[in-house]
DNA sequence: ATGAAAGCGCTAACAA
DNA sequence: TTGTTAGCGCTTTCAT
């Protein structure tokens, strides 16, 4: 095994100083451009690349990004994550995985091991970590921002869509689809996600004198939306609900399945059922999914952005709370109102 | 901004010196039960947690380990992605993503960079690299292991299915089932996977005295997969296979939609679909996929167990090349043979 | 523009 | 068991 080769063996052979070297390999320093195809030559004849650790260590920047991500099986996230390391690799960062199993305490752990690797950044992807080390975070200053959490608290920024207002364009929506009987199926309260989708949802319904004619609890997991469903749907058939917002595509598609296969309703002929993220299969033609769209690229693109801003100035960037327009994507899976948007008047 | 604590100021404050605070955090050093009551106090008080990145350079260990991923829309990977961090990080290692363009080029670019973080091991998922570069790991000391693809080359390990096996016998259950114009549908070329798998199909259709009906490629991609689907069944009913595989689950959705709401047939009174991957939708009650189960748990058990293998000797470990079977997972999307597995004799 | 020198925070001999 | 002493490979003053 070749030895490692490092920056002074460089400079030996290209006869120039240790610093010299340094120098050609960071980006606006003063060098010659002698120096420079000196050192390039001997470099490139060595094989030598910097070493990014050694690198961090002095600089105290360490260009990795720490992610901090719990479920994996809801399709939004691989989404998110590829356009996130794509995205931070444009920009030479990287991002370290930190899985983060559901349990409380546990998330407090893994940001502090993430601490440990000096990471410049963290960004969370549908976890909430404790104020306590939110500050300690802070205090590091390392930025951490919510990627689709809302957290008012503590000196952290949040890139959500606009969840609110999504549950409450649906709820326009099955209204003015003529739906009478309307339910939803949540997602777990932890989540502002599901909170916001569910306050717009109630919102808009009452807007339209309605009211939420059933409610279940799938906490965002397809065992329990599934459970949740036949609960809700077992039922004599004026007692049924007519239209079902489930608070996310994951859990919608489980819902669907449950209502054809295990009930034997048509959709959307016996019940409408929409949902909330717009993951790839929601436009499988099995399940044709009407749903609000989450724009990943643009949610990442704020978080990397206020990720960024942050690391460039450690004091002066204001935390910010970005909520990102969803728009309604309509397909097959629920009624189509007669004319929708509505008209003005 | 708190600044950073370091060993010297627990050293200071618990009155030892700075290497009793460097043993206290090192698992097997030797130090009294005295020393290490006041160091962990003094640390707790202080908040000071070792620097990771400080360590790795003086000790040549990082415990990072690179993962180079190309398709998270194939959710075979989300999920191994999942298990792989979870299982390094109970190890104490972390997984630093690297997302490769497809590009060829690019994947040789993307391990140099790799490489200048200085990780203790590089696992690719579905990606190759140049005997190049694989070299310079070794050189580097750095072991690889191929996740899902099989390399024979160069001193890198590699796990994945017995992808021949499952191929054949996927043919024996579509001959068993009564078939008799069988079809398959191809990944993409460059892919051990699709060569493998479309192998071990065609040995096994042999073997009972059968051949390819017809053949189409979809690349592993929806859209030529979909492409595929409709040029090989829009033909008359006599022409049309009553049977396919289709290279892996990803694919067969696609496929599965196109036959069903493209050109209206039944699945499977009018033709059986196999896939292979066994990824969470085929599973689900609107695809209900007939496939091959490639077993996620242990093929990362086996990778990981590969690469600390070589981590903890450099030059001893052999490499190796695992295959691991997949069992048949049978679904309602293909005809099931009246007797199965076949009887003896 | 360049070199010498001083560390970044830590581990690993080596003595004691 | 403990402290002292060297570095790990690099960036960054500070002179020149």
């Amino acid at each position: 095994m070749v030895e490692k080769v490092t920056s002074l063996q460089v400079a030996e052979r290209a006869g120039v100083s240790q610093s010299a070297v340094s120098r050609v390999f960071t980006p606006g320093a003063s060098v010659s451009q002698k120096t420079v195809d000196k050192v390039r030559k001997a470099a490139a004849e060595l094989g030598y690349r910097p070493n990014v650790l050694a690198r961090a260590m002095v600089s105290g920047k360490s260009r990795i990004i720490g992610l901090v991500v719990a479920y994996l099986d809801n399709y939004f996230y691989p989404e998110a994550l590829e356009i996130l390391s794509n995205e931070l690799q444009e920009k030479g960062y990287h991002v370290l995985v930190f899985m983060a199993s559901q349990t409380a305490g546990n998330i407090d752990a893994v940001v502090e091991e993430i601490l440990d690797y000096q990471v410049d950044g963290i960004v969370t992807a549908s976890v909430a970590m404790s104020s306590d080390l939110s500050r300690t975070c802070r205090q590091a200053g390392v930025p951490v921002v919510h990627f689709n959490r809302f957290e008012d608290s503590h000196g952290v920024s949040s890139v959500t869509s606009d969840n609110f207002a999504g549950g409450r364009e649906l709820a326009q929506f099955l209204v003015a689809g003529g739906h009478q009987k309307i339910a939803y199926i949540a997602g777990w309260e932890g989540a502002s996600t599901q909170r916001d989708r569910e306050a717009g949802f109630r919102a808009g319904l009452a807007e339209q004198g309605h009211a939420l004619f059933a409610h279940g609890v799938g906490e965002f997991d397809v065992d329990h939306a599934r459970a949740a469903a036949n609960a809700m749907f077992s039922v004599k058939p004026d007692d049924r609900p007519d239209a079902v917002f489930v608070a996310n595509d994951h859990m919608a598609f489980a819902v669907m399945d449950e209502l054809r296969f295990g009930l034997g309703l048509r959709i959307p002929e016996d019940v409408s059922v929409v949902g909330f993220d717009d993951v790839p299969p929601s436009a499988w033609r099995a399940y044709d999914l009407t749903t609000m769209r989450q724009r990943a690229n643009l949610m990442v693109a704020e978080t990397v952005d206020a990720l960024l801003a942050h690391i460039g100035n450690p004091r002066e960037a204001a935390t910010r709370q970005v909520a990102i327009p969803a728009p309604l994507i309509i397909r097959g899976s629920a009624r189509v109102p007669d004319t929708w948007p509505p008209q003005e008047g």
